[in-house]
DNA sequence: AAACGCAACAACCGCAATTTG
DNA sequence: GCAAATTGCGGTTGTTGCGTT
């Protein structure tokens, strides 16, 4: 991408001088929405100049990405997707784009804020203490302690059980939707056991 | 009401990976 | 194949708002 005349060597990740930074403004975003809705981002690093923002193409990039996208997903995240961070933290570590990609609307950003904010503590909390620990019983229900709540499990529920940290299980009823994506996890990751079907 | 501490989250930074000439 | 430009990722920091003292 070098082209005759311009700077070479490394640039700078952002030009510092005029640009500005922190918080973005109503209006700013106003216009890097209308530049993009009308003709893409194919170049970041010039899309703040020809959409008359004075801020680097990262800066843009990344709020667009993470706040302006129509199909960002905005608000509390459910039990389902906190119980799938978890699920895929464990297989993939601090992956968070590739953790972001199995959770349409969501970004990396607020998955690995979600994490350092509640997830971490939470699983924290689930080994500090034996109370904290989960416990299948025999006539097919399993305790719950996160909701201090018994599950009864249908003849056809799928349970997934993932080991959280030493000595430590987690215990999640999967809906009939997500089974298939479940069990297409246990061929790829063996650590990581499906229950079965219980019946 | 003011001061303080903490949690939540938006944004930045540095670097690795990828793309391009 | 190489060097430079650009993009994307993950770690980290800064800011803000809320609860507590």
């Amino acid at each position: 991408m070098a082209r005759k005349g311009e700077r070479r060597g490394r640039a700078p990740c952002c030009e510092k001088e005029g640009l500005k930074r922190g918080a973005w403004t109503a209006a700013e975003d106003k216009k890097l929405v209308a530049y993009i809705t009308k003709h893409g981002h194919t170049n970041w690093r010039n899309l703040p100049k020809q959409a008359g923002l004075l801020r680097c193409g990262k800066s843009c990039r990344l709020r667009w990405i993470n706040y302006l996208r129509p199909d960002v997903k905005r608000g509390n995240f459910t039990k389902e997707e906190e119980d799938t961070i978890i699920s895929l933290h464990s297989e993939l570590g601090n992956k968070w784009s590739k953790i972001a990609s199995y959770l349409p609307g969501r970004t990396d950003n607020e998955i690995k804020n979600l994490w350092h904010t509640h997830i971490k503590k939470k699983i924290a909390r689930g080994s500090s203490s034996k109370q904290e620990s989960y416990e299948i019983k025999p006539n097919q229900s399993i305790v719950l302690h996160e909701y201090n709540s018994t599950e009864e499990l249908s003849s056809s529920q799928t349970l997934w059980r993932e080991e959280l940290n030493e000595g430590v299980m987690d215990f999640m009823m999967i809906p009939e939707e997500d089974e298939e994506y479940y069990n297409g996890l246990v061929y790829l990751e063996s650590e990581i056991d499906l229950w079965g079907q219980m019946n």
